[in-house]
DNA sequence: AGGTATTCACATGAAACTATTCTCTGAGTTAGG
DNA sequence: TAACTCAGAGAATAGTTTCATGTGAATACCTGT
């Protein structure tokens, strides 16, 4: 984000200099922006003293060296799971130093490309979190697992594994890693672990391998979504710190929080729109955000969502969009994927790109639907045929954004 | 009129294929003893 | 001689193609009144 506005800034090199004394000279209307950042974690997290209560009793026995329940959470994205987990993992970690407790935390993002999304380098990653570094690649599987379990047990100790969006991880690569890790603890003479899987899709867990499915699930800890209410009383919590005093004007925070609230109550949105709206605010010399700057922060933030998109689609799929939004150039209304496939060969050919089958571009279309850049309804229409209906979902405004991006990522 | 059959234009599934990326092994290299 | 590097074989994966089968309802075709 910052790096963009760098960009956006350096347009006007003339009154650079300028520009950069006159931010210094102003007051920010920031206090504290770190606090709007998605990575920080509260001291007193409001709304969710429940489940925070219910993690720490399902963890705690591990301050009596005794080996915590295995534990899942879910809920939506931005209900405060990883938040409340982290909280929890370091209060506990605090106290059990204090009490001189050897207990060890490992905090693994399983969604994050490259680093934790192979069976692999999620033990790789593991074993580095508990003190061992093992070479990114050239050892085979099994081996990092001896690694992994020599150090682990080396002492008397807990540890508690933290698989975060594990969903995501059991989809790629299937059940096995988990499988494995559950049953763990019955190979360990002195160490005993833990684990905390953390899934957005509730729905998940039931596909899972039923062995896995009961061990994991000893322990279960719903979040559900923020209401408006809840939204906006943790944004005024958070904005008390970030901003300085009289930046808000009234409405504000009710207006953040009912845009995210639509969203499935995803606080992290609602926080990320106020700073958005905050940055917004301070670039117009604003003294005050007003209600108006979150609605250009909801905006610019769903046309930056919508582009980075497009922008990380491979070529096939940024085709058959492109083939999309020309058919509409010349027509209003919905189309149909054999319209679609018609353009797209089209434009391959234009392009010398090689063809892909209808039934791929299917999918592809299907895929777009699922991004949310277009929308793809299967209807019949009887004796005509069963097809995808199609229609865009990106406001008009932006469309150009789009055709210029297509056009860049393209030629 | 009412009921059944057909038919269209793809959707949806499964399996097979392919190119790319990963994993793993062993030969070759290096450095330290 | 142990540790390290690195090329290349083989395995895993993602992206596609091929082949096969499925779908919902507008229309065509009957059937008996």
């Amino acid at each position: 984000m910052e790096q963009k506005e760098l960009e956006e800034f350096s347009e006007k090199k003339d009154n650079l200099m300028k520009f950069f004394k006159d931010f210094l000279a102003k007051e920010s209307l920031f206090k504290n922006k770190e606090v709007l950042q998605i990575k920080y974690i509260p001291d007193s997290i409001i709304h969710r003293s429940k489940q925070i209560e219910n993690l720490a009793s399902i963890l705690a026995p591990a301050l009596r060296r005794e080996k915590p329940s295995n534990l899942f959470c879910y809920g939506k994205t931005g209900s405060g799971k990883t938040l409340c987990t982290i909280h929890t993992l370091n209060k506990l970690q605090t106290i059990a130093k204090e009490k001189q407790i050897s207990l060890k935390t490992a905090y693994l993002n399983c969604k994050l490309k490259k680093i934790a999304d192979t069976e692999y380098r999620v033990v790789a990653q593991l074993a580095g979190a508990i003190g061992t570094e093992v070479p990114i690649t050239g050892l085979p599987t099994g081996e990092v697992y001896n690694i992994f379990l020599k150090k682990l047990d080396e002492k008397k100790q807990i540890i508690i594994i933290v698989l975060d969006e594990i969903d995501q991880l059991v989809n790629k690569i299937g059940d096995g890693v988990l499988y494995t890790l559950t049953r763990i603890n019955p190979e360990l003479k002195n160490a005993q672990v833990t684990l905390v899987g953390i899934s957005n899709d509730v729905r998940f867990i039931e596909n899972v391998d039923p062995r896995v499915k009961s061990s994991l699930g000893e322990e279960e800890i719903i979040f559900p979504p923020y209401n408006a209410l809840e939204l906006r009383e943790i944004l005024q919590s958070r904005a008390k710190l970030a901003f300085r005093e009289g930046v808000i004007t009234e409405g504000v925070l009710e207006k953040c929080s009912a845009y995210a609230a639509l969203e499935h109550g995803d606080a992290r949105r609602a926080i990320e729109l106020l700073r958005v709206a905050g940055e917004i605010a301070e670039r117009e010399h604003s003294l005050r955000i007003e209600e108006k700057h979150i609605d250009i922060a909801e905006a610019k933030i769903e046309r930056l969502r919508i582009l980075e998109i497009i922008e990380t689609q491979p070529k096939q799929s940024q085709l058959v969009m492109c083939a999309i939004l020309l058919i509409l150039e010349n027509k209003e209304g919905r189309i149909e994927t054999g319209e679609v496939f018609e353009k797209y060969t089209e434009l391959c050919k234009k392009q010398g790109t090689n063809i892909l089958t209808q039934r791929r571009v299917s999918d592809l279309i299907s895929e777009l639907d699922t991004l949310g850049l277009i929308n793809a309804k299967v209807i019949s229409k009887g004796r005509y045929g069963r097809t995808r209906e199609i229609y865009l979902t990106i406001s008009k405004d932006i469309l150009d954004k789009v055709k210029e991006t297509l056009k860049k990522h393209l030629y």
